[in-house]
DNA sequence: TTTGAATTACCTGATATCAGGTAAAAGTGG
DNA sequence: CCACTTTTACCTGATATCAGGTAATTCAAA
């Protein structure tokens, strides 16, 4: 007889919720024991319960997906996790895969696709949904770009650019010298490969990096 | 005996269509006739078939739900249009009310609120869920703001600058003068009140205008 | 404890942006 | 056809950004 999986859902949203439910309700493999709303539950509920497969939004309020798998998968590595989202940035799954993911299923998928996913990720399988497949495999990928992340200072900086204020203004916010500042915008950009802010603040926002 | 409202569903994540047609199964006032994944088959469905009520995911491939509600609205002001969303910009919920929805809901709204707000549509008043609620409460509305949209030209520009170009390089890619872009680009920052490109864009991007 | 990353700070010069003003075509909709 | 918006274009000057370099201090992790 087959292993049972005890799985948990996280998404903010009730309704995706009950959608994967519903889709979860046929498969004799995997019982969901448990549907979260936040990754703060998530890491109080493995402390006390066993998990052995988690569905996980990327996009979670307060705690960012990835950073959530990398501190599960650090603590309990047997546990698989697939992730969910809507849009798929390329270095965004990539991000999730480095840190531990073992699939990336976007909310476009199939029904078929989807239980497809799962069941693949249970033997072991690293999986993608198709079309995150397609965006991941179109750079023929051997440079494993990993995306460097912003330091607590650097966050500071980037918010307040994002809101249109200057080099001098956000010096004089941070209690900074002008020049200071300007280090800081110059190894950001360089950090992230951009040419200006302009490009940088979307490239964050893209990435989920802004806030 | 009360009439049966036809309803559409329409989102790009079968999963999400999957948890709302669970949640309105309950319901002896509506009935799901249709389960969309774009806008331009929702269209084409309502040229063909009667529908009362729409529910539509406001961030869709291709077309914007709020232009699409507005297309919809212009030829059948009848039909009762709920927008859903992740995220709620103010701004965004708005524009969506004023060319003509019906009301917004956010994903992660409870399942009570969701039928409490389809209710309240139906009897026709304008419907919000609580997050929504205090979110377009804050500077007590009497400025109905309105955002203005981009023009293709601007569009074109917009595009580039998140893309990290200079003025000179988007002139070059565009065939215009150097002083064409600028001016436009000083219009665009005057129409949307931000001080330069690093507010501007992130202005676009949270309200969905670029691309 | 020492290595490395993060934070702070300064200097210079080229280039780009932003803000002010003006205005003529070209296209759009009533 | 007229009004309005859009797109195109020019001028000037103040200010800001970006790119190059260097380097001391602080702090956390190995």
């Amino acid at each position: 007889m087959d292993k049972v999986y005890k799985t948990v859902i996280v998404d903010d949203h009730p309704i995706v919720i009950s959608g994967i439910s519903g889709l979860l309700s046929d498969f004799e493999t995997v019982e969901i024991v448990e549907k979260l709303q936040s990754g703060v539950k998530l890491v109080d509920y493995i402390e006390e319960n066993q998990v052995d497969l988690i569905l996980m939004d990327i996009f979670l309020p307060v705690i960012n997906g990835v950073d959530l798998c990398k501190t599960i998968k650090q603590k309990y590595p047997q546990i698989i996790i697939i992730g969910m989202s809507s849009q798929s940035e390329r270095s965004l799954v990539m991000q999730f895969i480095q840190n531990g993911g073992n699939g990336y299923v976007l909310k476009s998928a199939s029904f078929a696709e989807f239980k497809n996913c799962i069941d693949k990720a249970i033997e072991g399988e690293i999986v993608f949904s198709d079309e995150v497949k397609t965006i991941i495999s179109q750079p023929l990928s051997d440079d494993f770009e990993h995306i460097p992340s912003l330091s607590r200072r650097e966050k500071d900086i980037t918010l307040l650019l994002s809101k249109g204020k200057s080099t001098q203004e956000i010096a004089d916010e941070l209690f900074l010298s002008f020049l200071t500042v300007q280090t800081h915008r110059r190894n950001i950009l360089q950090k992230y490969k951009t040419k200006n802010v302009a490009e940088l603040i979307a490239f964050l926002i893209k990435n989920n990096l802004l806030n």
